[in-house]
DNA sequence: TGGAAAATTGAACACTGTTTAATTACATTT
DNA sequence: AAATGTAATTAAACAGTGTTCAATTTTCCA
């Protein structure tokens, strides 16, 4: 069956060019702005054979997305060495903060874009797996940090949502430009001291 | 000049006319799904019209944004009666992500939406009063918490951002639908606890 | 080589924000 | 009261969007 086997590859290496062009123009426009022509244009097809790879224009960002998850977990490896549970959970926090300031477009698709993925929240039922899985790593850290004796008398989910927040917040608060509010020769630092704060705080706890 | 006058007045009507079909809609069906015939369509007149108030969508709801600060600054007043800071502070937190839980959407259109805003902040030079009022309110009562002791060894301006992060980030999550992540019988009450969480911190700050 | 099956296309549909020339409505002046 | 000039309003057009689908081309196997 080598020719259906091949037919399989040629399938697949299409949506692959499909994800390609999609990823590249989104990178340097939005995904607003990137329409189906234009990725069709770029991959050399017409418009309409992309529906035969995705359903819509979300499945196409949410396969994006899924890459940045990819992306986010492998740089999240280094963790497991770090044995110090609150060093460990400082270390993610770094991790966190700088894929997200290294790749705002991704972290944006990710953790703040809606509409684009909505869909696929709702309808599949595992409940947005991707995000899942990086949440019970932290869960698990900051159980592993009230064993050793931290955050007495905290409660570890409503801690872990709490932490992910102010993580989430610096970064996504910067990626949507809302940072102009701070003092003027403080904005290119902010994301950096506030994290470094925030460390201090974790440190007393 | 009663006349004019009245034109005067004619004029200002309808661009309210407009605002509120457009604060209707949009809270409805959200920025993106409101198009300017719909608009239009609501207010009885032609598309075109709202174009001889308003220089593009994206100022119409400039507008709304504005609107939104007005509510939540009224919000605020209650706290010059706080004395004591820290109480002030915690307040104040709770204040913000009540306005967030209330008004999701327009939470939603002030601090987390980019696109229809975007020029906004950047063609003015006056990089979003809107927020950095509120900024310079929460700047001032860290500030005071300092001054009667509370985070000692912190800088004001990192802990200003770092706080207004915690509350912003767990709204949005929320908001945008990332908190499925939270083991599901905590959902409902997760920004409430989370909430809870960041205030047993500040009192041993 | 013929025919079934799959891949691919192009045109169409109903939208979008925005611009502009033409038209209507109206206050002022003659 | 009629004519004029100005402001308000419209309809039509433009270039774009995501998506669907009948028609066409290509590919493979009997």
């Amino acid at each position: 069956m080598g020719i259906a086997d091949r037919k399989e590859r040629d399938k697949e290496e299409l949506r692959e060019r499909i994800l390609v062009a999609a990823k590249s123009l989104f990178l340097e426009k939005g995904v607003e702005k990137t329409s189906i022509r234009n990725i069709a244009d770029r991959i050399e097809y017409s418009p309409g054979i992309i529906y035969h790879y995705f359903r819509d224009k979300n499945e196409i960002f949410h396969a994006l997305h899924q890459g940045g998850f990819i992306q986010l977990m492998e740089k999240m490896q280094v963790l497991a060495s770090v044995r110090n549970p609150l060093e460990r959970l400082k270390a993610m926090g770094s991790i966190y903060v700088n894929f997200a300031m290294e790749n705002p477009d991704m972290y944006d698709l990710m953790f703040i874009k809606e509409a684009p993925l909505d869909h696929v929240f709702n309808s599949e039922h595992d409940h947005w797996k991707e995000g899942g899985g990086t949440f019970n790593y932290l869960r698990l850290t900051i159980e592993d940090c009230i064993n050793a004796g931290h955050f007495k008398g905290h409660d570890a989910e409503a801690v872990s949502y709490m932490i992910w927040s102010t993580v989430h917040g610096m970064v996504s608060l910067n990626i949507r430009k809302r940072c102009e509010v701070v003092l003027p020769h403080r904005q290119d630092t902010i994301v950096k001291d506030g994290l470094e704060e925030f460390f201090k705080i974790l440190d007393k706890l």
